[in-house]
DNA sequence: TTAGTTAGTTACTTTATGTAAGTAATTATA
DNA sequence: TATAATTACTTACATAAAGTAACTAACTAA
């Protein structure tokens, strides 16, 4: 191994390869969800979804709200370092219209 | 489930999303590389680079040159699709350099 | 003849993910 | 009063993906 490439690089692309990680985020671009709103729009299982989203806020790309609702609503949402992720997601949306089949 | 994502974006974020898939296309971002050029820099098994570079080839997305030297040397290169990718790279440094702690 | 090279492959182990059922706290319904 | 329903999870177990290390083919060099 002779590595030279940039720790943060390597970080942000651990971050955002881990699976599911990108269509998290990307969903959460069009404003606050509801865990079993994630969960059925992008066909994640509970268990990865409770995974990433705890990784996603420890990382603090994502910020959790609690509304003492019965029963209780718990939204997650972007925080700036989340929202600054937009650009690059619509670079994938971009290079998916321009290079995939459907 | 009931999904309105995009199917390309989708695929886009499966192939992307793969462990290891974005930092070969990175790497290969400057310039055409061998085997073991791409598994020392970035860290990747032998086992799973060959799996990827096989998928990524499918894909359209990198592409292999066989020159018949001793002992035989083959170059991974990106195609017009992977170079294409090359702004989503580059969001991601500055997301990172922006964003993320050393 | 033995060792070295590159580009892999194979067998085996460990880790990650999927699946489905279960839980806690609370309200609604029969 | 008992049963069902809701949300946001967690748990146990099965399957899939990735890591590790040894091995292979084809050839050259010492």
């Amino acid at each position: 191994m002779d590595k030279s490439i940039c720790p943060r690089f390597e970080k942000a692309m651990t971050i955002l390869s881990q699976r599911w990680t990108g269509m998290i985020i990307y969903q959460l671009l069009s404003g606050p969800q509801r865990f079993c709103t994630i969960e059925s729009s992008i066909g994640v299982s509970g268990r990865v979804l409770s995974e990433r989203l705890k990784d996603l806020e420890i990382e603090g790309i994502v910020k959790r709200k609690v509304y003492p609702d019965t029963p209780v609503r718990i939204e997650y949402s972007l925080t700036d370092k989340g929202i600054a992720l937009e650009p690059l997601m619509r670079d994938i949306e971009k290079w998916s219209q321009s290079w995939l089949e459907v």
